[in-house]
Formats: structure tokens, C-alpha cells, sequence
DNA sequence: CGAAGCATTGAAGTGCGTCAACAATCGTGG
DNA sequence: CCACGATTGTTGACGCACTTCAATGCTTCG
């Protein structure tokens, strides 16, 4: 199951087979959570992070008003919360949209890690910078772009990002997300995400029911996003 | 003037003579820029960072259609673009807002760094994982705060960060942003950010006049940014 | 079968955008 | 030192994208 994370980490580098054998070795164990269950809370100190093998996971943000920000989604492949080995502790929640397969990763293996193979530390510290690269692009898209075009930003991305551990293909792709969650992650309230996806409906972009959607048309999409998917970094690069 | 950035560390960490001397040596030159230059452009590939010594700089990230957005701000002692140096070329611009003196660093000064010293390699990657909890917090804002709260924000986020490096005391820093960067920063327009601005002047909260920022009422400030600072990471922590 | 969550719709309100004008300040060259 | 254009800050009128409130049906599930 680890294999998943393998999957994303060779679209970015390659990787030779005493490493994959670190990166194998750094899942101590393999848990499961339930939907809407709140896996790490923000200001606890951790000792370990999470590799997410199976579900989608969100990194959330609250204000005390109670309004909701999902700062960034995750699937399959993602470590949730590898950030949190330097942090220590989160500045945010990471919460299951759907039933997950997490491996646990203690920080005490990543350090070691870093000490023994500075190569794979560079590695996943380039992983985080790509994390904050797609926080970039949100930041871009609340910022700026208007409600249709976040909608389908968000389509477009989740679609290569899950392309790459093979959960997307054939225009169509699982996404576990209610309309409320998807207005948390573009800063709409639920009932204006409605009619967002509606109009992305009526125009013949996509399709979505019963927790699948379906780009019907792509190029169009693209356009309306003014999606540009280099700041995923999908190409291989040396460390 | 590598001082300011040791100055931030010791913030956050302890170094050890030996430490501070490599960080020392990461610089190989310095370099001025005039203000409203483009420093490093998005898609290029680089071989070195920059260590800001003195000004402030802007990640920027530019729709097709001209919208700017930008994603977060450098002052003395951040180091600007060290996320290049596992990403090789930016999914952003990084521009000068004021003028600006750099400390050049090579990235196999950095590559070296993790390869000898893994200690200073893990400080290095807090470093960008702390940008990006600031980037997050910038997403709360601009996905969930109104306007007045983002701008109040945005006022308490520098003053905390500038103090940090001895740029900020007596409740007013130095704050080279026109109105129309600071719209950038909030995603508003120039014209609403100028009477959000007024309406913080009017409450009594701040004075804002030829590039110098007062704060006359912080813990009003404060509630209306509905401002908590532990996402700057401001305490010691082991690596 | 009832309760709870979710998607949908309508009507009305508002925060912020747009457009346009003007004042104040700044930088630059003569 | 002043003249001048360019940038920046300010104001008013108006418009719209998105919010708010409220209601309804649909689905899911214990």
C-alpha cells in the first residue's frame, strides 16, 4: 500500500532500490479512520505524520467566527502532514473527507533519514515546497479568479493530481467531496458552490453525481480555469 | 548583514559558532535592486536563492488576464526564494517593493549544507514549511475574512514578523507598500483597499502616512483581524 | 419510518467592484 | 528652482457577484 506514495514519488524523481527500501521502511504502521473524523488537530505536538495510502484527506483552518477554510486537499500518495516533523506542531487540522487508509510515519525515521540519506531528505523537502506551490495557486484563485473559475481550477487540478497515482482517467475521476466542502475550499458558501456547479452543468463542462465527476469538456475547462498545471511540478528533476 | 538573517534563526532556533559560521559562508555576493524590479521570473531556471538583507520583496503570481495576486512578503532576514533550490524554477515572480539589498546564495552551498551539516539542513526546510503555514493563513484570509479583518491582518502579521529582525517597536514599522500592492496582498480592488484603510483610520485603529504604519489601538486590532500569532512559530524548537 | 444531511431554488440584501473624475505627491529634466 | 507628467490617494455614483435567509424535496441510514 506504501506503493501508492512510490507511484507519486517516481513521477518526480527516480529513485534507486536501497531508497525505495527507506521509504518503505519509514511506515511503522498502517491506520484506518472513518469519514468527518478529525485525524490531526491543529497545536498538538506530534510525534509522527501521516502518509495517506487510501481516501481523501483535507488540511483545515477555522476562525473563531466558525467560518471554515480547506487550505489543501489530499489523496492517495500525499503525505498529510509531513510538515509537521520540523513544525512540530500544526497550524491547522487535517480532517478525513472519506474513509482513509493512513500509514504512520514516526519523526525519529525521517530524521534518521536525513542524517543517513540527505538525498531523500531533499526529496521530501521538495515535497513540501510542492504542497505550498498548490497553496500558491489557491491563494491565487480565492485572491482572484472568480467562483466558476475556482470550481473548475479545483476540477483541473484534482484531476492531474490524481492521474498520477492512477485514481483518474477516461475524463472522470471519485471525488468524495459534499458541496459544502468543496465551498470550503473556495471560500463560497454552500449555496453558491450550488449554482457554481450548475452553471459548470449547464454549459457542458461537467458532469457530477453521486460523488463522481466527469469533465466532459476539458479544453473548455481549462479555459475557464486558466489552468496551468506547472506549479504541480510533473516532471523529473535531480536532488 | 547576513546578521538580520542569524538575527531570525536564533529566533526559532540555537545555533552553535560552528553553525553560524556555514550559514555565514552561504553568501557568495551581495546584490542591490532598485525598487519594482523583477528579481527572479517565474519558469527560469535558477542557481541560487536570495537571502533578503534589507527591504521588502513580494512573491507574485500573474493570471493571463493581469490580475497580480500576491502570495506573501519578505522582509530583512527571510530568505526570499530558498524553495528554488529543490524546485529549480518558481511557479511565481519574485519582485523588489522597495529598495533592496541580497545576499546570493548557490544552491550547492545549500546542496553541500544538507549533505555535511543534515542539522542546518532540517532548520532550512522549518524555514519554508514556516512561509507556508504563513501562506496558509494567508488563504484563511482571503477565502474567509472581510476586508477590514484581512487589511487589520495583514498589519498585525509585519508588525510581529518585523520585530522578529528589530524593524518594528513602539507600535509602527516602515511599510514601503502603496495601496495598490497592499489591494494585491488582500485581493481587493485599490479603490475598496484605500476606504478600508480609512475606516481602520476612522476607528482609531491605525495611522497610515507616507509609508509609515502606526497602530494606535493593537488589541482592537487585533479582534478585528481576529489576529492569533501562533502560526509565525515564534518559540525555540529542537532539530 | 422518522431524523438528519444534502442538493436545490427563490427572493432580497450587501460588500465589494467598476468607472470616472480630481487632488496630492513625487520624480525628473530643464 | 520651477514645470510637468506620472504615480498615488481619494471620492462619488452605480452595478453586480456573491451572500443571506428561508423553504422544499431528495437521499441516506439507524
Amino acid at each position: 500500500m506504501v506503493s501508492v506514495h512510490l507511484k507519486k514519488l517516481r513521477k518526480h524523481v527516480t529513485l534507486n532500490a536501497q531508497e525505495e527500501q527507506i521509504v518503505r521502511s519509514l511506515v511503522s504502521e498502517v491506520r484506518k479512520f472513518a469519514p468527518d473524523q478529525v485525524a490531526v488537530r491543529g497545536g498538538e505536538p506530534l510525534n509522527s505524520s501521516m502518509m495517506l495510502l487510501s481516501g481523501w484527506m483535507a488540511r483545515v483552518k477555522d476562525l473563531p467566527s466558525g467560518e471554515r477554510q480547506v487550505t489543501e486537499l489530499h489523496v492517495a500518495g500525499d503525505f498529510t502532514d509531513i510538515h509537521s516533523f520540523t513544525l512540530k506542531c500544526l497550524d491547522h487540522d487535517v480532517v478525513t473527507m472519506s474513509e482513509c487508509s493512513v500509514g504512520i510515519v514516526p519523526h525519529e525515521r525521517i530524521r534518521e533519514m536525513t542524517e543517513t540519506h540527505p538525498r531523500l531528505g531533499r526529496i521530501y523537502w521538495f515535497l513540501t515546497n510542492l504542497d505550498a506551490a498548490i497553496q500558491r495557486e489557491w491563494a491565487l484563485s480565492l485572491g482572484q479568479r472568480s467562483a466558476i473559475s475556482r470550481m473548475a481550477h479545483l476540477f483541473c487540478e484534482m484531476y492531474e493530481r490524481l492521474q498520477v497515482v492512477g485514481l483518474a482517467s477516461g475524463q472522470r475521476y471519485d471525488i468524495p467531496l459534499t458541496q459544502r466542502e468543496l465551498s470550503e475550499c473556495l471560500g463560497l458558501t454552500v449555496v453558491h458552490a450550488n449554482r457554481t456547479i450548475q452553471e459548470l452543468r449547464r454549459r457542458g463542462l461537467i458532469e457530477l453525481e453521486n460523488r463522481v465527476l466527469i469533465i466532459r469538456d476539458r479544453k473548455a475547462l481549462d479555459r475557464v480555469a486558466q489552468f496551468d498545471d506547472s506549479y504541480l511540478y510533473l516532471d523529473k528533476r535531480e536532488f
